[in-house]
DNA sequence: AATTATTAATGTGTCGACAATATATGTTGA
DNA sequence: TCAACATATATTGTCGACACATTAATAATT
């Protein structure tokens, strides 16, 4: 079962995706189609699917006639971010609490105490480096049972949020507080407190933007 | 100036967009390709394209080798998509509050002042049914000046908000309290309360949704 | 007659080639 | 030397045709 059979666009997708998302091909560059088509071995036609829908989750920019560019990072735009997953992921968090299930509230608990095992053993460093403290988040927002927000956050938002975390680093100091903050958002889940779940997961997206404002102050 | 020479793909997009938003093109049905690009003239490349950004913005959904569908509309999608503007929405007026220029503040007063007289000329009933409402909105997204919200509301979601507005009709008799809430949330952001400017586009929102749940409680 | 197998049709996925546009190169004139 | 124009090259946009998957229609078996 789950055998999704992939066409050759999802293939080049994908591999374009991490490679994007890992640097490998930097940010800013120009994506010539006739170059890329010949080193992944694919038509034109294929690889203008897959960039298609690099741009619809906002990994590359195209201009008419003019080709695509891989997205450059700024300081600006990921606080932008920051300020749309406070407000999406916030709702998300109200929502989970009026929804969520038994089962889901078990897994999220497991997830949890994973995670502070991790960041315990690695003294707060790694965990947070790597995409760990993004399956929590993701974790919470399927968990909204609001396909639309689940969308926008899992699918749009996703690989571009991992891009940053990927070429900005992670260098953040907050591994323990954001733990603990992680910690409060699902007890107000389990409890059905959705006002307050909401609340903490803004002021804990909030706190994580000033951290980045301050170490980012040029 | 601003002579923009768009190409088939952007032509067909247009095409499709309003054709399915207007529902012309029956929400659920199927869009035969060879079909489609027979009446409109154009090749099969250059109609895929266009349906590629149309999933992008929800207006189709394709499954692979069997084709794209137009989007169904349903009760529960609606509500969805409010708690999604709710979340956006209020952040942008936040946002706004903070971000809006002298100028915009003008601009926005005259529209609502514009408002104010087409609803109280027409005795509140034309005016929110065609999209008026959606400009209001449209407008302090803008002043939000974050693009990433501006993206996500006035390019991703604003075609399918338009597609319900146009489907679902909009008996609102709200159209009074609506304008006072509207004008509410113009002084809030005029005075340059974000606290506040949110709270009342949120509480906005929400009174839209409540009132829809209202009335379409089969 | 109902149900499964097999075949025909329709439709999507992919490809290579041509046309339109933008960029790079080279030439001319002041 | 530099600027402006003309030419050449490379890239994107568009097209029609073929390969493959799905659906419909037909045939075969119980």
């Amino acid at each position: 079962m789950t055998n999704m059979k992939k066409n050759i666009a999802d293939r080049v997708f994908d591999t374009l995706c991490t490679a994007i998302v890992e640097g490998e091909i930097a940010p800013g560059s120009k994506i010539s189609e006739p170059e890329l088509a010949k080193r992944l071995k694919v038509s034109r036609a294929s690889l203008r699917e897959a960039i298609g829908r690099l741009e619809a989750c906002s990994l590359v920019t195209r201009k008419a006639n003019i080709g695509a560019r891989v997205v450059s990072l700024s300081k600006e735009k990921l606080l932008e971010i920051y300020h749309v997953r406070e407000a999406l992921e916030g709702m998300a968090a109200r929502l989970a609490a009026q929804n969520i299930t038994a089962e889901e509230i078990t897994q999220l608990q497991q997830l949890l105490k994973r995670h502070t095992d991790e960041v315990n053993q690695a003294d707060g460093a790694s965990y947070f480096q790597r995409s760990g403290d993004l399956d929590f988040h993701y974790h919470i927002v399927q968990s909204s049972h609001n396909e639309r927000l689940i969308s926008l956050l899992c699918n749009d938002l996703y690989h571009l949020m991992r891009m940053y975390r990927y070429q900005f680093g992670r260098v953040s100091q907050r591994a323990f507080p954001a733990l603990d903050e992680h910690s409060y958002v699902v007890s107000a889940i389990a409890d059905g407190d959705g006002e307050m779940a909401e609340l903490l997961m803004r002021n804990h997206i909030r706190r994580s933007r000033r951290n980045i404002e301050q170490m980012i102050k040029t």
